[in-house]
DNA sequence: ACGTTTTCTGCACACGTTTGCACGAACTTT
DNA sequence: AAAGTTCGTGCAAACGTGTGCAGAAAACGT
């Protein structure tokens, strides 16, 4: 049905040779014949299949973006840096989440083999190990973003430094004045948990402040409502903290939201510091200190960094890894204790 | 590179013929032969290339996805809708946003025409005119979500009732008392705007309440710096209103941000709803009265329509419009005025 | 005038599948 | 035992491109 290059060759009165050089502007076609092919396909609504050409040249021009959830605000700007990044590029995007779901996982890598994509951007946490060495044997670039499970030269990683984020947190919070500082965490979210409230000790530390158990409470999820049930455990303490870092700005709003329900304020009894800097952090009340995580470039660096990986040969080598850094903002919610 | 059914064949003796039949479970292949062929491929790590398959059969098995923004919290849970339905399909998931920005609405067109995509999901309130004739040209299903701009014969469509939510908001307002209702509207909005505004005014005349056009704001965008910079104007107004419906969520945001910074109270002073009830609706100060419209039932009965009109017979005529009605949610920014 | 180089175009095959048709073998029917 | 039927398999062509090689035509140098 769609129009071919032999049917333009037919009616330019060429072989189907010279259109499809033409079209790609092969150097040994004249200049003439040129313009009066491309000028042929326009008027015809010439589109050229994908198909055809990926079966002949082993490149599909599509890239495969995995991710754990869709709905996540984070993983969504990070989706924004990647397509504004791949958007000017010849390359299309194809978009999977995997819930965590071993079943769902291994169909969703199995599409983008099929597929054949040129390459694959991974940013989900979890990552069924043989899943992972399924995907390394297909020869193509594999990018992890935040996540540095894997020790593998094969992989490529871009991540944010979260330590030294909540370092900083930590460090504002002491500034201020702030003794008792307490972390709200989630367990359900691996490494990037870890390193957040390694970040927290590790200010501490340098504070010179001493590390209280029962200020370390790891809830499971990173929704509001973890927030709630983790604020409350905080509250019924003999001597609750005068400040909370969060794992994540969700978890922080439901904790101001129970240390309102108890008939505290924020932040005059207590602060309260999230992590990401999600769109309507600024817009709760009090407004948010947080940390804002460069998600838009993530997307973005790792995208870059597999369409560096695609044009060069392959021999090049090419740094495996870039670290991010973000930014303290500070905003209502924290303040001295009184 | 890869292995090809060739190469199986070579291994099990037989002709590639077979081996295609075997694997897709021909009927005319004798069963011992069908286990035998698909051991092997398993063992050779067989996988199939989409591009020769889509070649010879003329069905890509990916469906495009063209959105407007993809860190908008509605699409997100649109797309979710679709990448639930369309996983345990065979279908794949092309994704791509348009910004408004024509040259790249025609580029992704483009690019989706080249891969030849089965079937096409628009939720982009402005889709260029030729752009669309463009893709009507190709023979493939197109389905608008919240878009009745076309009244168009080749093209699906499944939006919400947006008219009847905003005459239910503005009802519930007239029932707790509020006599002095405005809205707080987004121009850049297009038809939704429109259709929001007309709920609001029909609510009123059935109530048997004035149209007051300095109570109907229209603001340019859909972000909360909008929604306080109409409050700020209605607030200006000799006499102010006690109730303010806003076009989405965000402004609400907004619109409660400005009220709580001219010394008054939500929703003592002046009650808010908003629209959308996005995920965090219910954790601002005080819980957003809104509408929730089912984002994730639109983008999955999108993509079952999809899905249905591409396994029917072109023939058999389908429904080509499926409405989803929303829901009241009453929370705490509104009640009655004192 | 000829041979040589340069410029342009076409032939034919390849990429990895699917599929209409034909063919041989085994099995059933008369 | 011959003819018809079913079953399982292979041949070959096709889908729409890209590309090495050869070859024709034109331009050049002597």
């Amino acid at each position: 049905m769609a129009v071919t290059i032999k049917d333009i060759a037919k009616k330019a009165g060429v072989s189907h040779t010279t259109v499809s050089r033409a079209l790609n502007d092969h150097p040994a076609i004249s200049k003439e014949t040129v313009g009066r092919i491309k000028l042929l396909a326009e008027e015809l609504d010439y589109v050229p299949s994908a198909a055809a050409r990926g079966l002949k040249t082993n490149r599909s021009l599509v890239l495969g973006v995995i991710v754990h959830r869709i709905e996540d605000p984070f993983l969504t700007d990070v989706l924004r840096g990647i397509e504004d990044t791949l958007n000017p590029s010849e390359y299309s995007l194809f978009l999977a989440a995997t819930k965590r779901d071993p079943e769902r996982e291994k169909r969703v890598i199995q599409a983008m083999a099929e597929r054949r994509v040129d390459g694959i951007i991974f940013s989900s946490l979890y990552i069924g190990v043989q899943q992972l060495r399924y995907l390394k044997q297909i020869d193509i670039p594999i990018v992890l973003i935040n996540n540095q499970t894997m020790q593998d030269p094969d992989v490529y990683l871009v991540y944010h430094q979260d330590v030294e984020a909540t370092r900083q947190l930590t460090q504002h919070l002491v500034d201020l004045g702030h003794r008792k500082i307490a972390y709200l965490g989630s367990a359900r979210s691996g490494r990037t948990n870890v390193k957040r409230q390694q970040g927290y000790e590790e200010g501490l530390e340098k504070a010179g402040l001493p590390l209280c158990p029962e200020y370390i409470i790891s809830g499971t999820t990173s929704r509001p409502e973890n927030g709630i049930n983790g604020m409350n455990g905080l509250l019924a303490l003999a001597d609750p903290p005068t400040a909370v870092i969060c794992y994540n700005d969700m978890i922080a709003i439901g904790a101001i939201k129970a240390i309102t329900q108890a008939g505290l304020s924020v932040p005059h009894d207590i602060s309260v510091a999230g992590f990401d800097n999600i769109d309507l952090a600024q817009y709760v009340t009090p407004p948010l200190t947080t940390f804002h995580q460069p998600r838009y470039q993530l997307g973005q660096e790792a995208a870059k960094m597999i369409l560096h990986i695609l044009q060069q040969d392959k021999g090049a080598q090419r740094p495996d890894a870039v670290v991010l850094h973000g930014e303290l903002i500070i905003r209502q919610s924290t303040v001295s204790p009184h």
